[in-house]
DNA sequence: CAAAATATGTACG
DNA sequence: CGTACATATTTTG
């Protein structure tokens, strides 16, 4: 069974992506490449000179960057991207959830604030699979790469990750065309715009309206979905607790399967649903990608 | 309809 | 720490 459910989003401003949206591809290939060499090398708690000299950029220049990208220092960052920080997130377990919509809206901290509304559409579009509707996209830089944005008349409904170390434009767009293999899609990088500052520029949250989000799922995948829109911003929370949530407790598995299917990535945040340990286990861009937006969340909080 | 495939979780050496 | 298996749901033939 079919379903669109429509999606506002009403965010509150992530601060610092910078203004100007320059150089964030490089930027974000330093920040992979540090991840990277961190995780492997993360038994030997390199110094900063180590990590330096394997991405190939001065001490300067990666605190600089840091700070502008995340708003960190290299340490506190090198901090938040452990496997002891990821269950730090964790901590209050399956109230989780239902912690978030008393939290959400009060306190100094700053949360992302989001409003569904669902709308049911006919079974029968189950094999439609995008039939009859014209997808339109673009590509844009964010604190994370370069980004494909497809968005449909009614609002945003694809995010994917563009970079060369993801295969470059051409993989990103093939992925999208797989999952509607019947929509017709319309290369339109003025119309995507808008989403992608919206979305990554936090000076235009505020000002513009909230932020409508297309999902074209199962059943399932919208519940499950949903429950991903409910996480707050810089939290987590596990597979086996989404699968509580939506009343399948046992269906730990196919949740999994639902989140790794999600379209709309960071905006949906299945960035944020970790392995019952804390394990980042898995991530339709790479598991860098997803260590990197958990890092860059904490950072954010840590700003206040 | 049956079988394969999962971004899991847990138990057992 | 690896391996084995239970399990729910979707996809595919």
């Amino acid at each position: 069974m079919l379903s669109f459910a429509t999606a506002t989003c009403e965010a509150v401003p992530l601060p610092h992506v910078m203004p100007s949206g320059r150089a964030t591809l490089t930027d974000y290939e330093t920040v992979r490449r540090m991840i990277e060499f961190i995780s492997t090398e993360y038994r030997s708690q390199p110094s900063l000179a180590e990590i330096a000299e394997a991405v190939g950029r001065s001490e300067e220049t990666l605190t600089t960057l840091l700070k502008r990208w995340a708003g960190l220092t290299p340490k506190a960052f090198l901090q938040a991207v452990t496997l002891d920080h990821a269950r730090r997130l964790l901590d209050d377990g399956a109230s989780l959830l239902d912690a978030a919509y008393e939290v959400g809206f009060s306190g100094p901290s700053r949360l992302h604030d989001l409003f569904v509304k669902h709308e049911a559409v006919s079974p029968g579009d189950y094999k439609a699979r995008g039939q009859g509707i014209d997808l339109f996209y673009g590509y844009h830089p964010t604190p994370f790469g370069l980004a494909i944005v497809v968005a449909t008349e009614r609002g945003l409904a694809g995010i994917g990750f563009a970079d060369p170390t993801d295969g470059g434009e051409a993989t990103a767009l093939e992925d999208m065309r797989r999952r509607w293999p019947r929509a017709r899609f319309i290369a339109d990088a003025p119309r995507t715009l808008p989403f992608a500052r919206r979305i990554f520029e936090p000076s235009r949250w505020q000002e513009e309206r909230p932020l409508k989000i297309v999902l074209i799922g199962t059943d399932f995948e919208i519940r499950v979905w949903q429950s991903l829109l409910e996480i707050p911003f810089g939290r987590a929370t596990t597979y086996s607790t989404i699968a509580d949530k939506i009343g399948v407790p046992k269906a730990a598995r196919a949740v999994g399967a639902a989140v790794g299917r999600n379209p709309v990535s960071f905006v949906v945040p299945c960035h944020r649903v970790l392995g019952k340990s804390g394990a980042l286990t898995g991530y339709h861009w790479g598991i860098t990608r997803k260590r990197a937006m958990l890092g860059w969340e904490s950072g954010v909080l840590a700003r206040d």
